[in-house]
DNA sequence: CAGCTAATGCAACATTGTAGCATTAGCTGC
DNA sequence: GCAGCTAATGCTACAATGTTGCATTAGCTG
């Protein structure tokens, strides 16, 4: 195979100072290539269709360790299951949408809860979390097709 | 004991076309009683404090039966965890305060999210779901004492 | 109060995530 | 390039939360 360097997601693990893995390496492409969130499930698949053999504790593990190393960031879907995505969270308190029909989740980086809400008062909010639930953009364009 | 009918829990759940059943008048009564939400171990405690010996299935579906009767409502938890709430969701699409302090979670009926945004064109939001993580009034108050 | 069946209680299982520990494989220094 | 250190992996077993199947109990109805 080609050097596991020439990737960017290899570099950007470097530079957290841990060892660039294969498992690393994969699971972080995996995620940057997605546009919606991808639970852990989902990521098994994907490095399933690669090729990479995997275990699931190995992969909590890094899904685990690209959070914590502000690589990804992590919500809790409806099904009580976390979904992960590419990029750290703590600057930008974006919403987001999952959609009902396909059951997708993604980002609405513009919508700012933090941004809109006076709380009673007392309340000292650090983080807020909104979550949209309905048809996306997607789906609703199929709407007549298999609703 | 008193006729069980006695209870105003009781009239709900019987006004439900439901059997009146001993399980049902004391997990709405205990859900009625609490400014917060309770999740399955909260409700279970409580009905373990009032003597009444439990199942753990028979409290996960009379949780259940009592949302699905619009009795209770429930949200998942940062902790992935059922929390339940008694009285309805669908009319009041209210806001969460989760409390980092207290871990409570409680809800602003005051904020209702679906009415202060608007989405990117082609979404079809149904309901949002906002929460917010931070220090709740009470803790608040109590900021210099125990922190 | 007899009979019907919803509700319960038990045991076993499913899903999602963790802990402990032996082995593998990145990295570092030579 | 190789040796050694140890982070990362992969395995097994376990924990927490929730579900399914089924026999038994107990509300409700006539």
């Amino acid at each position: 195979m080609p050097t596991p360097d020439s990737s960017p997601a290899a570099h950007l693990i470097a530079a957290c100072g841990g060892r660039v893995t294969r498992t690393r390496i994969a699971v972080l492409e995996i995620l940057q290539d997605s546009p919606r969130s991808l639970n852990h499930d989902d990521v098994a698949a994907r490095l399933a269709a690669d090729g990479m053999p995997h275990d699931r504790v190995t992969l909590y593990r890094t899904l685990d360790w690209l959070v914590e190393q502000g690589l990804a960031h992590r919500i809790i879907g409806p099904d009580r299951a976390r979904r992960f995505k590419a990029g750290g969270e703590p600057r930008s308190q974006h919403a987001h949408f999952h959609c009902d029909r396909c059951g997708h989740v993604l980002c609405l980086e513009s919508i700012r809860p933090d941004e809109q809400f006076t709380l009673p008062a007392g309340y000292q909010p650090e983080r807020a979390e909104l979550v949209f639930h309905g048809t996306c953009a997607d789906c609703g364009r199929q709407r007549g097709a298999k609703a």
